[in-house]
DNA sequence: TTATTTCCTATCAATTTAATAGTATATTTG
DNA sequence: CAAATATACTATTAAATTGATAGGAAATAA
């Protein structure tokens, strides 16, 4: 499981997204009500965020938050990995939480090991490959999806 | 990330299965010694996979645990949810821990949900047909190899 | 009968997660 | 300039989860 604070972010990112074409920006207190996402919390993602280089903010009245990429350039596993989610299901096979298994004496020879590692790489494919850009094609085919069935 | 308990889990299942065919139980004791579980944990796992259906017990002197099935039909996908692993990276695709998101209005048009959905069912294809027997013999394999690059 | 081993329940400490509080600082607008 | 509005930053907390241990009851082999 990734952290709400990853899918938050997700949320909050995707929202910022949407207005990027405009050279908008959104205030922690729009995207919050947006997108249900508690307001606090929320300010503390943005900032991790923003430290990460993801997003620009802009202080003092009507200030807010923007993307500093095309919503093209910026793929789910970047932010996953961002704040703070695993991808892999072992520590031994993963990229940014490496640790290796005490209870193994021979990494190279592990077969859960070798398992565990096209898991990993399976997952990241589709995480990697998908952006916000996406995400947002996606909900538009869904809600077109829908439409049609209720004619 | 999947918990310990999961890992030492199949750990402790793949030592059973290597004396299957020799239809031997093996001690929580020994298991643990082989596989460097702590015993009162492991002895925890083993109770939950008995009461699962997935390993026997025999009491008393000389007792221990076997497989119930063999080692092809015992794949990981089992003994990871068994053990309390959820595979999904969001509660709302996950087959057995499923909560909806209460800040997703319509689960059926997240773009997300269907992305993640994705990313579940890739993880699941492989550990659903990784079974035990495959894990000792990918250790086979590798351990070939190794023997071979010294050479 | 004794040694061995599983069965079962209860408990615990440490860590992580999700969230909140409060204040400082910056910027717009009237 | 002053008031209102936002972000910046640090500290704290409550709840849940995880990994592990303790101790005795019940069963069985030798």
């Amino acid at each position: 499981m990734i952290p709400k604070k990853s899918k938050y972010a997700i949320q909050a990112l995707k929202c910022l997204a949407k207005v990027y074409r405009d050279k908008q920006h959104l205030s922690i207190a729009t995207i919050a009500a947006e997108e249900h996402i508690p307001r606090k919390f929320l300010e503390a993602i943005l900032l991790q965020l923003r430290n990460e280089g993801i997003v620009g903010s802009k202080m003092g009245a009507n200030g807010g938050y923007y993307l500093l990429k095309h919503p093209d350039e910026i793929v789910l596993s970047t932010i996953i990995r961002c704040t703070g989610g695993p991808l892999a299901l072992l520590p031994c096979v993963s990229l940014n939480y490496y640790e290796p298994c005490v209870e193994c004496p021979h990494e190279e020879l592990c077969g859960l090991h070798e398992v565990m590692l096209e898991v990993r790489e399976a997952s990241i494919h589709i995480l990697s490959k998908t952006s916000l850009a996406d995400l947002i094609l996606r909900e538009k085919k869904l809600y077109r999806k829908q439409e049609n069935r209720k004619k």
